[in-house]
DNA sequence: TAAACTAGTTTATAATATAAACCAAATTTA
DNA sequence: TAAATTTGGTTTATATTATAAACTAGTTTA
């Protein structure tokens, strides 16, 4: 069989949250919120996902009086996402 | 958000016959199992899958008095996969 | 002729994605 | 200032999807 995609990251949301946080050092959970379009919940449970596996990190602190969650990519993040990119390439022979 | 991908395509198993079509005349059941790895009932339910959509071709025959399903992909497969693998471009930003 | 094999399909179950419902605190409005 | 609304999320229930197990139909082999 062709190499096996990393199932974390062959999800639509959770590809375009690391795409997003891939070019940037952190991002705020609204801010992903707004660039994906997804509902809060779904992406609160991605997000839940994507930090269990290592592959970000979650801060969760306040911006003056109100909840602010910030998430950045791993190193061990990092590596699966060009992995991914390299399977998904043999896949596509691109 | 990020232009949707494509669920019938975004399928490790549906993306992995239809690489193997794309480079290929026809390809029959047996082989895509071999290249594919996946069990037959997972290859027979995505084959449908991707038949009821219109992006590949299947025709029912016999090699001698055995059974033989070949395949062939579409002018609409073609045309999703390319639109698929763009859309993924844009993803990943390759 | 019974056992094992080929080439699949159907169906039941497991995994995954998604949205709806909910919560707590802050802010706005009547 | 009390009620309604908004913000920033989480939890949970449901819908969708993927997968494997069980099954069908016929063939070959011992």
């Amino acid at each position: 069989m062709l190499k096996k995609l990393d199932p974390l990251l062959h999800s639509e949301l959770r590809l375009a949250i690391m795409s997003l946080l891939i070019s940037v050092e952190k991002a705020e959970f609204t801010y992903l919120k707004e660039q994906t379009e997804a509902t809060a919940g779904n992406l609160s449970v991605q997000i839940t996902k994507l930090e269990d596996a290592g592959y970000i990190f979650v801060k969760k602190g306040f911006k003056g009086k109100i909840p602010q969650t910030t998430c950045n990519i791993t190193k061990k993040g990092i590596e699966a996402f060009e992995k991914y990119v390299e399977e998904l390439k043999a896949y596509l022979k691109l």
